[in-house]
DNA sequence: TTGAAAGCGCTACCAT
DNA sequence: ATGGTAGCGCTTTCAA
């Protein structure tokens, strides 16, 4: 006998003097059984110090209590951020989380797909950007529960919960031509890899556009979410003949970046350029200047995920659960009203929001 | 027959009219099958859309392919950079991660272990404080194979791969001293919670006597990591009859909050006060000013830690391995030579490191 | 309330 | 090189 081997149920059967099926009971629903049968099972079990064994448990009534969790890369605070929104409701309800990072690779993504198949995952949250079309429908094969965050869906039956980007940067575009900005520049994420930063760029030119500003291609720089892709941005933008007065940027990362490029060079923030960022991360309120910036609900993004996925599991609600959570604009001190006097800004619409209550992410 | 259920190797197998034992070859050692009879195989495999269930092999096998991480919080960078090291190594090894958080609870981490044994995870590892003795015991009793990162540990038959914190500590506290800086506070971590708070306290007192400075009991704060109780203790530190013109902070969060806070009360970093953190996080070399503080080896812990755990079960090694990696002092913008004509300061030991050389851990 | 037994889908040993 | 088959440890009818 390996004296390593853990004992099984029916060891603690035979111990107890009851059947296996016994032992299962008590495991699995203690009222089924007699309170006299259950304490000799109870002291049976740790008798043998027995420990159960949740592969066979789950081979047996296929369901693992795990949950996949994919992120772009765990790095990333904000990603940080709905995985322990996850992980929080998750454990709260008996779940566990395997977790996996694409690093932006869609490769990736396919792999841990598979991953969770062949691990027989009860459900998975899909978190970041998304290329919806190719990888939904890969999931829909997989018959694996799943929701999405972060970004809405065209699907009627898919479930996510996301917020409505292109309000938020509408809004941010908004605010900053209020204080009377008109060159406003954006140092956006990559379009390819991030459906998110697409969408913040269309609300950027529809707004230019609302308000009948100049869309200038050289205002705007695709860069990926990194502080010293923010610096190389700005200082492409302070190079320009006429450079911005105002810059929005794609993220709180590129945001940063920014601004060390800008007064590196001299400039102060927000006196002599406002910057906007995205997302809101822990540091940006005690960055110098605080950061104003998008409030992108991360942590309820994610506890909303895990309760939508785990009551579909229950089988609570079996029809799809679409939520758009509210992001807010959270005003700091990198912003201010424009300084230089240069012709009076004739805006059109008044500064306060108008068109962007009937906007939404599909335009 | 339900056409949801997935098809098995037995449906396979007949499919391919071979049997269940070679197809289970071809899944785990395809060399072993004659290549006219894998392809076969491999077609029926994909004629039944064929996917390979974990759990059933898991069970019979024995071993499960993944690994459990436990971290305090996941929505600390420097967390997040150690789990994304374990990552990294894990997947190209075919591991996947079980994640846990422990919110800095220890019965949290209990539960987690248990819940790793009942898993039948095949090794896990541990971040972050750890309050050793009993936690390890119960680890050890587990049999499950582990490894702690952050920490070295007493036991020789303990993997673990770390940094040497109090050396670390040491020399930063010496570098402040060597600036002229005579009154030096601390804003320190728990010691309750992080035997590494801890451990840079007493590096820090250490290195006080040792250049035959008082240590002052009231310029030590111990505190959470979080930016607003670093902000606190600095606003204590500052209503001090004679404040320190340098602090030692226990992390980088904490030394960003004690900067916020005197910027608020007009000092000027670094003229008016040093700062120094730990961890060196992505921001603080993009903080304003940049942070002075030690470069700790995160992700390369974890990966370290994950490479370790893996050969380990893969019995290329069974000698516990204990590591000690380089934490590095990186010297930025937050700290300058004292400003302030006061009494020449007479350091006895030249301000270049001598004792840190054989100090350690250990005291 | 409890027991007997048939799986769950795979691995691995023993044969051939 | 391939096949037969006995488990791995649990859940879940169906009976008693």
């Amino acid at each position: 006998m390996n004296p390593q081997s853990q004992s099984t149920i029916r060891d603690v059967a035979r111990e107890a003097r009851v059947s296996v099926a016994t032992v299962s009971r008590v495991l699995n629903d203690p009222q089924r059984v007699r309170l006299k049968t259950r304490e000799k099972v109870l002291k049976a079990m740790d008798h043998c110090h027995y420990v159960y064994n949740a592969l066979a448990g789950s081979l047996s009534a296929r369901k693992t209590t795990m949950l996949g969790v994919v992120v772009p890369t765990i790095t990333n605070p904000i990603f940080a951020r709905v995985t322990k929104g996850i992980q929080d409701y998750a454990a709260q309800n008996g779940y566990s989380i395997l977790l996996g990072n694409t690093d932006y690779n869609e490769e990736n993504e396919l792999h841990l797909i598979n991953l969770f198949q062949e691990k027989r995952i009860d459900g998975v949250i899909f978190n970041g950007p998304w290329r919806s079309a190719p990888l939904i429908l890969r999931m829909k094969s997989t018959n694996l529960p799943f929701v999405i965050t972060w970004q809405k869906v065209k699907d009627k039956d898919v479930n996510f919960v996301a917020f409505d980007n292109f309000r938020s940067a509408y809004h941010s575009v908004e605010y900053l031509i209020g204080l009377g900005h008109r060159r406003i520049g954006m140092i956006a994420g990559k379009f390819s890899i991030s459906e998110r930063a697409l969408l913040r760029w269309k609300a950027y030119r529809k707004c230019l556009g609302d308000y009948d500003l100049p869309y200038e291609p050289r205002y705007v720089l695709e860069k990926g979410y990194s502080f010293s892709e923010g610096e190389e941005a700005m200082a492409y933008l302070l190079d320009l003949p006429s450079r911005p007065s105002a810059v929005f940027c794609g993220n709180d990362i590129l945001a940063i970046g920014a601004i060390v490029e800008a007064k590196k060079k001299g400039l102060r923030i927000p006196e002599d350029l406002s910057i906007t960022g995205f997302d809101n991360m822990e540091i940006s309120a005690f960055y110098d200047p605080p950061l104003t910036t998008v409030a992108v609900p991360a942590y309820e993004m994610g506890r909303m995920a895990a309760k939508i996925l785990i009551e579909n599991l229950r089988g609570e609600s079996s029809k799809p659960q679409q939520y758009m959570l509210e992001a807010q604009l959270i005003v700091r001190g990198s912003t201010a009203r424009i300084q230089k006097k240069q012709p009076a800004f004739g805006a059109r619409p008044s500064a306060e929001s108008k068109l962007a209550v009937w906007l939404s992410d599909d335009r």
